[in-house]
RNA sequence: UCCUCCUUAGCUCAGUUGGUUAGAGCAUCUGACUGUUAAUCAGAGGGUCCUAGGUUCAAGUCCUAGAGGGGGAGCCA
């Protein structure tokens, strides 16, 4: 039977039971835990007559003496199903307590709705109360409230429609970002979230340590001995884990990081976060042109998938906040972005005939009022810039022939601006070490960075995703702090 | 961190050149209603006007400082 490929269910001679179980694991497999029925499945079945257990949140209850209708909401679509009650069937006591945000279980038959608003509802049989919302202290109600305010209840606000479509919607991108790379080979690479280097170089740092703050243990010098601390030297958070990345990509060829990251800068705007999660790919014998190439595709991989997949939270969203969020979704996946070098943009600036407030000269980096003016205004569309002067970039970027540039790209999104950031490496142990002096990093820390250029040293490139940049784009919520569960701010660590 | 705006009922907000007892919608509670769709209708309760000073006969309203929040900028993803 060996090598036929069929499930050896009669075998006379002995046969491995995982062999069995792993030929067939995809499509033998089923989740054995199911105790009720979710209402995404429910609201589209046609088994009507059929009894289901549902188990959810109240959003509203409404009805008359007779007569209650439950909007019911388990968080696996946005959709409610209507729960009907006839009220005599029931305890009073039970359905005074069946209020916006109890949690309930319901048993009942479906049956197509007398309604408008529904093609299916539950008629109920049974309603089991798990626990109730005090109607007078529950601080979430069936109508408006402003963004600001759920913030200060981002314990609760999962619950609301609009936080349910953004979570199933971070789901969908997280889930998509690792279909897309496992499906052309990338491998998953953990990098360190604790590191002993700062010479990323990507602005201040979170510390961590074991010491005794009130009486940290001194050197000879009177500074901090941190000889004494948990690993034997200074240690922080990870603010990126490219350099790490770049180690996996010079062995397994195509890797990719998808993990937290942090920042300890005062940065208080809709677009940064103190502790936000980043996608990083890597790619040995990829050029500038490749990166770009996979950083497009990529992107609009992501959109199609949200599209395909999550339609109707998009729906929502485009309807509640955004109206033209599917259109500017669709918009990014129909057309080519566009790829100009630096020195391009600063020409298109300077013959703009607008007045910016921050200079447009050569070497200057752009600001977000430039960046804005060419996504928004000259093309309107995603824009990748590349080509950027040496000086204003980090020192592992590839540098060009002509000694000024460097092989880096930033794509810019309408509303968004710089999503990815990312570059070609420079591969070339001498133009390496040389940028390392000039900038005065500390080269002892980065002895196993360089080995990978002493030995087997190969082209390569990658670039780095803010995972809630993206998320705002697919969103189109305005503030980062609205698609993070629990957003880690200055002055804000709550949840 | 800088600039700017905001803070009034549980929520969203109105509140006139400073002037009687600070209002509305929704929510909550009570009642009505035979199928509602953010149900509807009637009634009721609900306020440290962000905090602390100050100006004034009089401050929700003007001034100063502080706290919290929004937007813009910088830093960046």
């Amino acid at each position: 039977m060996r090598g036929t490929g069929k499930l050896a269910t009669s075998v006379q001679g002995y046969e491995p039971k995982n062999r069995i179980f792993a030929q067939n694991f995809s499509t033998a497999y089923k989740m054995s835990i199911k105790k009720r029925t979710k209402i995404r499945e429910v609201l589209i079945s046609s088994k009507f007559g059929s009894e289901f257990t549902l188990k959810g949140w109240v959003k509203t209850r409404r009805g008359s003496k007779k007569i209650a209708f439950i909007a019911l909401n388990d968080g696996s679509t946005i959709n409610n199903i209507q729960i009907v009650a006839d009220i005599t069937d029931f305890p009073e006591d039970l359905l005074r307590q069946v209020t916006t945000g109890a949690c309930i279980s319901v048993t009942g038959t479906l049956t197509p709705s007398m309604g408008s608003g529904q093609d299916v509802e539950i008629k109920a049989t049974k309603i089991e109360l798990y626990g109730p919302a005090d109607p007078g202290s529950y601080p979430l109600q069936k109508k408006g409230h402003s963004l600001e305010f759920l913030r200060e209840i981002a314990h609760l606000r999962p619950r609301t429609n609009t936080f349910g479509a953004i979570l199933r919607l971070r789901h969908a991108m997280s889930y998509a970002i690792h279909k897309y790379f496992n499906d052309n080979g990338f491998y998953y690479l953990h990098t360190p979230i604790i590191t002993g280097s700062d010479a990323e170089g990507a602005g201040e740092m979170f510390r961590v340590t074991t010491l005794d703050m009130m009486n940290p243990p001194k050197n000879g010098e009177g500074q901090i001995d941190y000889r004494e601390d948990f690993f034997g030297r200074e240690t922080n958070l990870t603010v990126s884990g490219q350099l790490e990345g770049e180690l996996g990509a010079l062995a397994l060829s195509d890797i990719y990081t998808f993990g937290p990251t942090f920042r300890a800068e005062n940065s208080n705007t809709p677009r940064h976060l103190a502790e936000f999660w980043m996608i990083e790919p890597e790619m040995a014998f990829y050029d500038i042109n490749d990166n770009m190439d996979l950083a497009e595709d990529f992107l609009k991989y992501l959109v199609v998938y949200a599209l395909e997949n999550y339609f109707e939270d998009l729906q929502f969203l485009n309807n509640m906040y955004d109206k033209d969020l599917l259109s500017r979704l669709n918009s990014v996946i129909n057309s080519d972005f566009v790829r100009i070098t630096y020195t391009e943009a600063i020409d298109i600036l300077n013959t703009s005939g607008v007045k910016f407030e921050f200079p447009t000269n050569w070497g200057s980096d752009l600001q977000s009022e430039h960046e804005r003016y060419l996504v928004e205004k000259h093309f309107k569309k995603a824009v990748i810039i590349t080509g950027y002067p040496k000086k204003i970039k980090p020192f592992y970027m590839k540098q060009n022939e002509d000694g000024k540039t460097v092989r880096a790209m930033d794509v810019l999104f309408p509303r968004i601006g710089e999503i990815v950031g990312g570059s070609q490496r420079e591969e070339n142990m001498q133009k390496l070490e040389s940028r390392i002096t000039e900038l005065n990093l500390p080269r002892k820390d980065l002895w196993w960075y360089l080995d990978t250029r002493r030995f087997g040293s190969a082209p390569h490139a990658g670039f780095g995703l803010g995972f809630e940049r993206m998320m705002l784009f697919i969103t189109g919520m305005g503030n980062i702090r609205d698609v993070i569960p629990f957003p880690r701010t200055p002055n804000n660590a709550e949840f």
